[in-house]
RNA sequence: GGCCCGGUAGUUCAGUUGGUUAGAAUGCCAGCCUGUCACGCUGGAGGUCGAGGGUUCGAGCCCCUUCCGGGUCGCCA
């Protein structure tokens, strides 16, 4: 074999009449008799190599005349320009053409069972299946390589801070809290399991206690639940924790981070410091704790504007201390019937009881689900509040308010996308703040942490541990890019006695703290800095960069909804001396 | 776990009210072809219509079950 000279996008005019030799795959042949022109790859692109009949020995054209797709090959030739007619300007390499003058076929291929083309056309399931192949493809390894660069810009920015990386143990304990993890058995002690990280969040913080001040971590986490579009079993994140600081240090941190990677990789600036909306803001705002807020369209509370309206949905809500929440969709009165019905079908998955629709008409007539019930003129008020004007509609759901601002958010971005108002060239990032420290676990009948239970609270809100817990505020914050979390962080609880309040708040005894949490709680009685950090994640963040509607897309080897690789078909059963080792025994279902 | 959508040549798809031998494009195979670049021309092979059961004289199409994939709710500290 001879050392290659080029890769296959790099031949160009400066290189005519130069001897080259290039390796690649055949990405396509045509043969015209005596003639046959062989497109070359590489992951720099594509180069026309040339096998002239007239010229060359017989058992070379023979060579070539048996050349198939992803054939793997090896050519000798010389770069020639073509003529002008023959320039095919959709090649970066199209002005030259490699006149081959000997070739090596290093491997062989079967017909691929998908097309390595930039345009997919096929299943995705086939693609995951063969993923080696679909990596092929050019936009794949763009994704590669630009996910490389993410990772790449941000270590490059953090090491300049002074953060020093850190690996913490994949093989650790269950936490009680949060999502399921995925275990591990143990077989020196039967019975016994590791657990997956969901983050490394208690060794980082364990590091902060230790003195390192500045840690960071290209950290693999792992949760064992559903997949969605933008949820793997496992992904990465780009981890970090500080000491002695305030929520604004870690922030500025991760700030500079997002601004280093969009003016490097996209050319873009981002504006800092970023806007901040608060939770509730968000909530009321924008129906969601990560609003897009790449268009208007926002939520009004409408309860004081409709309350004595005498249309009954709205008035037994408002008595039962519910919310009534509308939007106003600027152009969406050229909705018909049937598309405001399946309107209402699409927020009654988010648990609200119905929506009300109008729509003014372009000649200011009406026509709506509830005018006939609203009486006197308190439809006119409600349009008039709501700054509806013809060929608008508006929409109103009544509910508890978080459900109904939920249930309205959902439909706001339904129709924002469906309307075409968000302009896809904005990166709309934000911070939100101020996160309620606690939920309400309606099906555990306790309190549940938010963010997690390690989560500091907000000074002003101490007293209300103890009083109404659900209204504690957390310094908890999350990164929110177009409507997606980019990643969440806090100030963390670094006293000993309010870590333990923390987890009396969350229904456990004290003994079931110490059992679970001991070693935390001893650490924090040796000397533990305030501190505090962040976790982005990279998958979602390279999703946004590469414009892709799945983290699937940005992965290597991503997995499937159910959580199973195609490719390699895992999980998998296991040979029963393995199980026999470990102390498992499979029960039949 | 619930709901919705989908599964037909290697691939992407069409397939009418249930009716003869399930089609097209592309890919593949063979032959011809010296300037193609989605090369062209001629011919050919290729199907467990996801699987199982049912209704029917007859099922790709209707019904039931099930498997697989996607979206979504639950879930995701």
């Amino acid at each position: 074999m001879n050392n290659r000279t080029h890769m296959c996008g790099e031949v160009t005019a400066s290189e005519v009449g130069q001897p080259v030799v290039l390796k690649g795959w055949v990405q396509r042949s045509r043969n015209l008799g005596g003639l046959i022109f062989v497109w070359l790859r590489d992951h720099t692109g594509i180069v026309q190599v040339v096998f002239d009949g007239n010229v060359l020995p017989p058992e070379l054209f023979a060579l070539a005349e048996s050349l198939h797709s992803e054939y793997v090959l090896e050519i000798y030739g010389q770069v020639a320009r073509r003529a002008p007619e023959a320039v095919n300007p959709k090649l970066k390499t199209g002005e030259v053409e490699v006149m081959a003058q000997s070739a090596l076929i290093l491997n062989t291929s079967k017909t691929p069972p998908i097309y390595i083309e930039e345009e997919t056309k096929e299943q995705e399931s086939l693609r995951l299946k063969y993923r080696y192949l679909d990596l092929r493809r050019p936009s794949m390894q763009q994704m590669l390589r630009t996910r490389h660069q993410v990772v790449r810009l941000l270590r490059e920015y953090i090491d300049a801070q002074g953060f020093v990386e850190v690996e913490t143990p994949m093989l650790t304990k269950s936490t009680p809290e949060g999502a399921r993890d995925y275990l591990v058995p143990a077989r020196v002690k039967p019975g016994c399991f590791y657990a997956l990280p969901q983050s490394p969040q208690i060794y980082k913080q364990l590091l902060m206690l230790s003195g390192l001040d500045k840690y960071y971590q290209v950290a693999r986490c792992f949760r064992d639940e559903d997949g969605r579009a933008d949820r793997q079993p496992e992904f990465t994140q780009f981890d970090m924790e500080m000491s002695f600081i305030d929520p604004e240090d870690i922030q500025a941190v991760v700030e500079g981070a997002f601004r280093h990677v969009f003016k490097e990789l996209m050319h873009v600036d981002v504006p800092m410091p970023l806007p901040r909306m608060t939770w509730r803001d968000a909530m009321a705002r924008y129906g969601s704790d990560k609003p897009d807020t790449r268009f208007a369209m926002e939520i009004s509370d409408v309860s004081q504007v409709v309350k004595g309206c005498g249309f009954q949905v709205f008035e037994s809500a408002l008595e039962s201390g519910q919310t009534v929440c509308a939007i106003c969709a600027k152009g969406a009165g050229k909705l018909s019937r049937k598309e405001l019905d399946a309107l209402g079908e699409f927020v009654k998955t988010y648990h609200v009881k119905g929506l009300a629709w109008a729509v003014v008409n372009e000649d200011g007539s009406l026509r709506s689900s509830f005018a006939k019930a609203m009486q006197g003129d308190s439809m006119d008020r409600l349009l008039d509040a709501l700054g509806a004007q013809a060929g608008d509609a508006v929409f109103v759901i009544a509910d508890k308010r978080y459900v109904a601002l939920t249930a309205m958010g959902q439909l706001r971005l339904r129709l924002g996308k469906e309307l075409g108002l968000i302009d896809p060239s904005r990166y709309d990032l934000l911070w939100i703040t101020e996160f309620p420290l606690l939920e309400w676990d309606e099906e555990n009948n306790r309190f549940a942490a938010m963010h997690h239970p390690f989560t500091n609270v907000m000074e002003e809100d101490v007293e209300l541990m103890e009083t109404d817990p659900g209204a504690v505020r957390a310094k908890a914050y999350d990164l929110v890019l177009n409507g997606l979390e980019m990643g969440s962080g806090s100030i963390r609880i670094h006293q000993s006695d309010l870590q333990e309040k923390m987890f009396r708040l969350l229904g456990f005894t004290k003994e079931e703290a110490w059992a679970r949490f001991g070693f935390l709680l001893e650490a924090f009685q040796y000397g533990t800095p305030p501190h505090g950090g962040f976790a982005l994640g990279i998958d979602r963040m390279v999703m946004m960069l590469a414009g892709a509607e799945s983290l699937r897309e940005v992965l290597a080897f991503p997995k499937i909804q159910n959580g199973a690789c195609l490719m390699m078909d895992t999980p998998a059963p296991v040979q029963k001396e393995q199980l026999d080792q470990l102390r498992i025994q499979i029960l039949q279902p």
